[in-house]
DNA sequence: ACGGATATGACT
DNA sequence: TAGTCATAT
């Protein structure tokens, strides 16, 4: 829940950082001859040429959108260049992404408190920083002003021309009588546009970025100009962006809560919701949507930036559209093999590189059943705990699913065997692996976090370990947790948690085969067999583990969720901001490609080999629970329109693109007439609110 | 026959 | 807790 900071409201400087059609930018990266024309990642092209995930820039120009079929886009524009998403074990693998999503995140996290918000988007608290350079270099002194940030967009700001543009947005910058929420706006985007240089640098990607008070203001603004540009909301600046900002562009107002704001009470602005008093709102809503509606027509939002590298789950899956849809157990299980391959080796990398480990692994899946009363029932998830190693990973996930088959089909027995069955078919299978924490330091049993199993890894090497930080201590995560060894297998840790370096991690497990103790269910399939006892096993499992070896290469991270840790990053850096670099700017850099900037490339790809399905045991069981469905939803209203592409923000966005490798050529902004804007901070927020509510005294 | 593969967070 | 939904890209 969002923690009041103290005093006025939003002084706080955040940023979002987006990063541009960034598939796309993988990919010419990889392939430079790309750069500069119009080029589309697809997946998969058997089917009309396969379904575009990412667009570059030049190539929107001709109207080639996302989700539009490469056929479709060689018709709008024919010399698009479309290049194929990796394929391994028989599925996209976006591998490649994350990996070069983890070289931007680690490069992002120098300046303060930062959040992996997805793949390709981070949040970054820059408060302090933005503070530190107010005190020690601010603006209004520095003599040589990067070229990047007097590109910066500063909405409400009047410039006509282009030549004015940079000059007042100099102004704005270094003005003295500034009100000094704007000051540290200014130095937020000297640090944004520094760090954008960075990445760019190191990474060859560029990225667009919002600077504002809170992370919804820094998210709209970083989609209001791109590609390669950054944007400023001053507070002043806030009610009219919003007043005539349409609903659905608001985050978390994307869907069917846009729609039944604009169905159910006529607000098609974010503006227009200034007119419902809170107590309206929650009442149609409830208390926390409710109140968070009410803050946010306000430009009002408490919701911290989290100070989380790593993502808090992973997961494998794929779909069999239509006519692939599987039918047969055994297609089941050799996709369910595919999957669980997948992720185990996400994990264990994870393990490696992050010394953190899942506890739980979940199963989804959607299917369709022929002629059956409740034929629309959907198909139940299912979660067991977690065991590492590729092989028990298969074996659990099968099992879930077996249990879930049953459940979907209820009573329905099909005691079919083999091949074919007409009464079912799967159109989505997934794995994946949450609850996710690091491994305790210390010598203390880790053993008690792997439920069960390590398998042998072949650490993969780790290249690009985020989370360099250093950060030495895991420490408070575990603290609490009371350490029982299992008996007969001691496994011993060395593995420091302070000196955080040549540790030899590695943590020798016993081998084994040693079968765990998750009651099995025994039910093999439902082709051979009906009933199956679903066990819930208490939850111990047992363990014997295989070996592994956990790398060095720290990463350190906070314990992610909310153990309130002090968020690490947060030292001080002398900024000493600006300087240096004075002129380098973004457009530069693309103009003379220095090759000293080159960043050192990093073998990110890898193939794996298949692996022939080995015979299926049954294991896990797994908590069946009988869901009812009562899906109650308040919203019912459904309006599938679609608004197309994200960019565009009402009435500020205003900017015209000219591509050059890349880099847009940014025109200017239009005068908005701003008022000032008088808002309410006495609201209080509702803690655990759906939506984080905002808060600010 | 779909936008696909992921991911996060809230609600019950 | 587990399972479902909503949202986003």
């Amino acid at each position: 829940m969002p923690v009041a900071r103290p005093e006025t409201s939003d002084s706080r400087v955040i940023a979002h950082v987006d990063m541009d059609c960034f598939y796309v930018q993988v990919e010419q990266r990889k392939q430079p001859d790309l750069r500069g024309l119009p080029t589309a990642v697809v997946q998969y092209n058997a089917w009309k040429g396969g379904a575009l995930i990412a667009v570059s820039y030049e190539a929107r120009k001709y109207g080639v959108k996302r989700s539009m079929r490469g056929a479709e886009s060689k018709e709008v524009c024919p010399q698009i260049q479309l290049v194929q998403v990796p394929v391994a074990r028989g599925k996209a693998d976006l591998s490649t992404y994350r990996n070069a999503g983890s070289e931007v995140v680690s490069i992002l996290s120098r300046k303060g408190r930062c959040e992996r918000a997805s793949i390709d988007e981070v949040y970054l608290d820059l408060t302090d920083a933005a503070e530190t350079m107010l005190a020690e270099a601010p603006p209004e002194i520095l003599e040589v002003i990067d070229e990047e940030v007097l590109k910066s967009h500063v909405l409400g700001l009047n410039s006509e021309d282009g030549n004015d543009a940079k000059e007042s947005v100099r102004k704005w910058l270094c003005r003295n009588d500034a009100d000094r929420r704007d000051k540290l706006l200014a130095c937020g985007a000297f640090i944004i546009a520094e760090l954008r240089l960075q990445v760019l640098k190191e990474t060859e990607f560029t990225c667009s970025a919002g600077i504002a008070h809170n992370k919804i203001l820094a998210k709209l603004a970083s989609g209001m100009n791109k590609p390669a540009q950054q944007t400023v909301v001053p507070f002043s600046s806030v009610k009219g962006l919003l007043d005539s900002l349409p609903i659905k562009k608001m985050k978390q107002l994307g869907g069917k809560l846009g729609d039944s704001l604009q169905s159910d009470l006529g607000v098609n602005t974010v503006g227009d919701l200034l007119q419902f008093s809170e107590e309206k709102l929650q009442e149609r809503y409830g208390i926390n949507t409710g109140t968070w509606l009410w803050n946010i027509a306000r430009g009002i939002s408490g919701d911290e930036v989290e100070g989380r590298l790593l993502p808090k789950s992973h997961g494998s899956g794929k779909t069999f559209p239509g006519p692939q849809a599987l039918k047969t157990f055994a297609s089941v299980q050799h996709w369910l093999h595919e999957l669980c391959q997948e992720l185990s080796e996400r994990l264990q990398l994870d393990l490696d590189q992050n010394k953190r480990i899942a506890h739980t692994l979940v199963l989804h899946a959607t299917a369709y059943k022929v002629s059956d009363s409740d034929s629309h029932k959907k198909f139940p998830s299912k979660s067991c705990p977690l065991r590492y190693g590729t092989a028990k990973i298969q074996e659990d996930a099968l099992s879930l699913f077996q249990a879930a088959l049953r459940e979907y089909l209820g009573s329905y027995t099909a005691k079919i065997q083999g091949s074919q069955n007409n009464h079912w078919g799967i159109t989505s299978l997934s794995v994946s692996a949450s609850k996710i924490v690091p491994i305790p330091s210390g010598t203390a049993s880790i053993t008690k976090y792997f439920h069960g199993h390590l398998s042998c890894s072949s650490t993969k090497q780790s290249q690009n370990n985020l989370v360099e930080e250093g950060n030495e201590s895991y420490s408070e995560v575990n603290v609490t947790k009371p350490q029982i060894e299992f008996p007969g297998e001691e496994t011993m840790i060395k593995y420091a948690e302070t000196s955080s370096d040549q540790l030899e991690d590695k943590i020798d497990l016993l081998n084994d085969q040693n079968p765990c103790c998750s009651s099995k269910n025994q039910a093999r399939d439902e082709f051979t067999q009906e009933t199956v006892p679903v066990s819930t096993s208490g939850s111990e499992h047992c363990s014997g583990m295989n070996q592994s070896q956990l790398m060095k290469n720290y990463s350190g991270e906070e314990p992610c969720v909310k153990l309130s840790m002090p968020s690490l990053n947060r030292q001080e850096q002398k900024r000493k901001a600006v300087k240096d670099k004075g002129t380098c700017s973004i457009l530069r850099f693309f103009k003379n490609q220095d090759p000293s900037c080159a960043p050192q490339k990093l073998e990110l790809v890898e193939n794996i080999e298949d692996v022939k399905a080995p015979p299926l045991s049954p294991g896990i069981q797994s908590r069946s629970n009988n869901c009812l469905d009562h899906n109650r939803s308040e919203l019912s209203k459904e309006r599938p329109e679609d608004a197309g592409d994200s960019n565009a923000c009402g009435s500020f966005q205003m900017n015209k693109e000219g591509e050059e490798h890349g880099v847009t050529i940014l025109m200017k902004l239009t005068p908005q007439s701003l008022t000032s804007y008088h808002q309410k901070f006495n609201k209080k927020c509702v803690p655990g609110s759906g939506l984080k509510s905002g808060i600010t005294r």
